[in-house]
DNA sequence: AATCACCCATGACAATTGTCATGAAATGAT
DNA sequence: ATCATTTCATGACAATTGTCATGGGTGATT
């Protein structure tokens, strides 16, 4: 007789989290050995239940879902991860890939699905769903690295003075770089340009 | 024996929702007889369905949670209302007390606590954390009715002079306005003014 | 009736952001 | 080695936002 399938879920969100253990619980096949609601926790919690699959959130304080992943694949800890997250966004789905993530879902799926998920993972395939990846691939990130890093202060809510300070750049310099990142997103100004990068997953 | 507790859950991200279902189910005395996914399909299946009890989230399509709750209410439609949002928003609070609401619950509440909530505003108690009341009931909205629709265009991302025009009003005074909500939120700019002021929910 | 506080309204001016032209350095292709 | 492209960097100037002084209308208070 196979074991059941152990399952660690991370969720910042308490409700989510154990209404989600619930639901997989109610699986015959499945066991949820944890719960986490950091990234930092998931992470010593995967080390010392040694589950068989991680469901993650991204946005997660002390370490994201994603980041989270990453780790598990450098210490080459024997699991796999599915990410539950509720936007797509193109950056963190190409790094989500890129962590070695083996399903990627949006928290507007159907529920019945997550199940399925689960079980299609641990046979070996990958659930991420083609629209997903159709949608969200072809958005590169347009933005240089000090784009990224002007814009990030934006969004921190610096004005350009203090972000020229902060990257030892002048005034001008940060003025061209944000003039370059609204044009790039579409946006009407550096504030709405950070939204949409941040959005994107480009921050 | 009394009857089971009858719940329609409102909430559109599906996998909270189907996994609130199935956390629910698991109480003897529980049934979740209907589902929805935006506020006007709630409305009707509480027509329909005659639950006792409606959890719903703030921010879904159509109708939010609180609209919802205020039709309830309107419609003398006998069912108590429990509110189960993201954000500790001092304007929703307000509005949803108003609406008649019997609870009002955060999603990072932990999930145990769920089913006693129920059975308390079932029972005729009022289930809102008074930490949540504590820290949000002070919160007095500043704005005056013109800042706020000024803001409101802020937020939608039109310029001070769209602004001026869509609200028949001088540049000047749409300038003043808005700078009027930046010195009253301590916001850095009016980006900012408006994003707080929706986090607060005085938006 | 007079006074005060607040909302609504406006424009002058200061402060800040955004555009644009320009040029050096780095990078990649040939 | 050379060339083209991209990134990085800057300041002049235009455009826009934010501050402030000013004043009318309304409602509450004295």
């Amino acid at each position: 007789m196979n074991e059941k399938i152990k399952i660690l879920i991370a969720e910042d969100q308490s409700m989510l989290l154990g209404a989600l253990a619930a639901l997989l619980n109610l699986e015959d096949d499945f066991e949820v050995v944890a719960q986490a609601k950091n990234g930092q926790e998931a992470l010593d919690k995967v080390r010392q239940y040694q589950p068989d699959l991680v469901l993650t959130d991204i946005e997660m304080p002390t370490m994201t879902g994603i980041e989270l992943a990453q780790e598990i694949k450098n210490q080459d800890l024997p699991c796999e991860v599915i990410v539950l997250t509720t936007f797509a966004r193109a950056g963190f789905l190409k790094r989500a890939m890129a962590a070695g993530v083996k399903g990627y879902m949006l928290k507007d799926t159907p529920s019945e699905e997550l199940a399925t998920a689960i079980r299609t993972v641990m046979k070996g395939g990958k659930v991420i769903d083609p629209e997903l990846v159709m949608e969200t691939w072809h958005d590169m990130d347009p933005l240089t690295d000090k784009e990224r890093r002007a814009l990030q202060l934006v969004a921190d809510g610096l004005s350009t003075d203090k972000i020229a300070a902060r990257l030892f750049l002048s005034p001008g310099t940060v003025r061209n770089y944000l003039s370059n990142a609204v044009s790039k997103l579409g946006a009407h100004n550096s504030i709405e340009a950070a939204r949409i990068a941040r959005q994107k997953g480009w921050l």
